[in-house]
DNA sequence: TGATCCATGTAAGCCGTTACATGATTGG
DNA sequence: CCAATCATGTAACGGCTTACATGGATCA
């Protein structure tokens, strides 16, 4: 195991592969669909060779299963050396927590943007709220009580922004630019 | 005005140079210590360059200033073009907000960590939420109706969120391992 | 029949961080 | 007196996305 500094993605590889065996293939959909989404997204352009290196370094097993017509699977294991290296790096730093929002800097252009570009935003925020929303409703209590409790977490702060939007989208809405044809001076 | 493809951090300067002129250095501040921390954080290596380019296409103006013993001082201006650029973008996509937690990762795994370890995961998390709600309760109000809406929208959540960790702490922290010597298998 | 899913990987290139280089002034 | 603040920039390096390359199976 030469090297030790573990990327992002390395990390998310392993928190996924300590639950059980996993294919990059796998690991990908989790990382964009599943609940780890909220640690961090990743294409295979980074998730293949990040396991090669996890591989080479010992973090990880490959056992390799042929299928016909396809190429064949990788399957991926963590190794005990691999349990400790993502124990050790969750225990280190407390780093922030990160939030960006394209939102908030469209709703900080409220009075010079046009009517309709603010209520577009208000909208897809509010649909991705609510579908997040229902899809950690779904989650919440299927995966022992660690899963359940970041899902009731996400949940509760998902329904205050909703209802923050909900009660305050006219608000927004009425420091929008008129509807006018050409907003010319 | 060669290319158009504005990247992130380009964006970020064109937002914050429609409020008012501003150097380099100022924009980085407000990026990294402001509101539009929100949107995007950026260090020099990333601004300088964007600044430099956004004046060769014709987005920013540059005024040089000179001062004893410092580096002569460039104060950037946005220009009409620059304006009309930003708007164009903030209308275009409704591209979806981001929410990185290195917190919730440490909270799925609080099964397999020391109880020390969520201890302070979560003390951290609690202290940064207090100090960022402190901070929007300062500038709520004092910046016009846009600046208070979004103001609010964090205030909101981040109170719904503090809590949630308040009201459950000791659930997630019942999860975690004893804080025995050493964890041997 | 055409799109989507499965399944792996590589190469080019962008974008950004980190560290370096420089140096006076101000505040504790 | 030392640290931080002001102030600009460059160079190296890293990591990730995007696009490419390949192709059978399944489903609508």
């Amino acid at each position: 195991m030469p090297n030790d500094t573990l990327s992002p993605v390395a990390m998310l590889c392993l928190a996924i592969l300590f639950r059980g065996d996993r294919t990059g293939y796998e690991i990908r959909k989790e990382s964009v669909d599943g609940d780890y989404k909220y640690f961090a997204e990743a294409s295979y352009g980074a998730i293949y060779p990040a396991l090669a290196r996890l591989a080479a370094d010992g973090h990880v097993t490959v056992r390799e299963e042929h299928q016909s017509g396809r190429p064949s699977k990788k399957i991926y294991a963590i190794t005990a050396a691999g349990r400790t290296a993502l124990l050790d790096l969750l225990a280190e730093p407390p780093a922030p927590d990160i939030f960006r929002s394209r939102f908030l800097l469209v709703a900080k252009f409220a009075a010079e943007l046009p009517r309709s570009v603010v209520a577009a935003a208000l909208e897809t925020r509010r649909r991705t709220l609510t579908e997040e929303i229902a899809h950690l409703e779904e989650i919440a209590g299927d995966e022992g009580p660690a899963v359940d409790w970041i899902a009731n977490y996400g949940i509760t702060c998902m329904r205050a922004s909703l209802a923050y939007l909900e009660a305050r989208e006219a608000d927004l809405l009425a420091l929008a630019q008129a509807p006018v044809a050409n907003a010319a001076e």
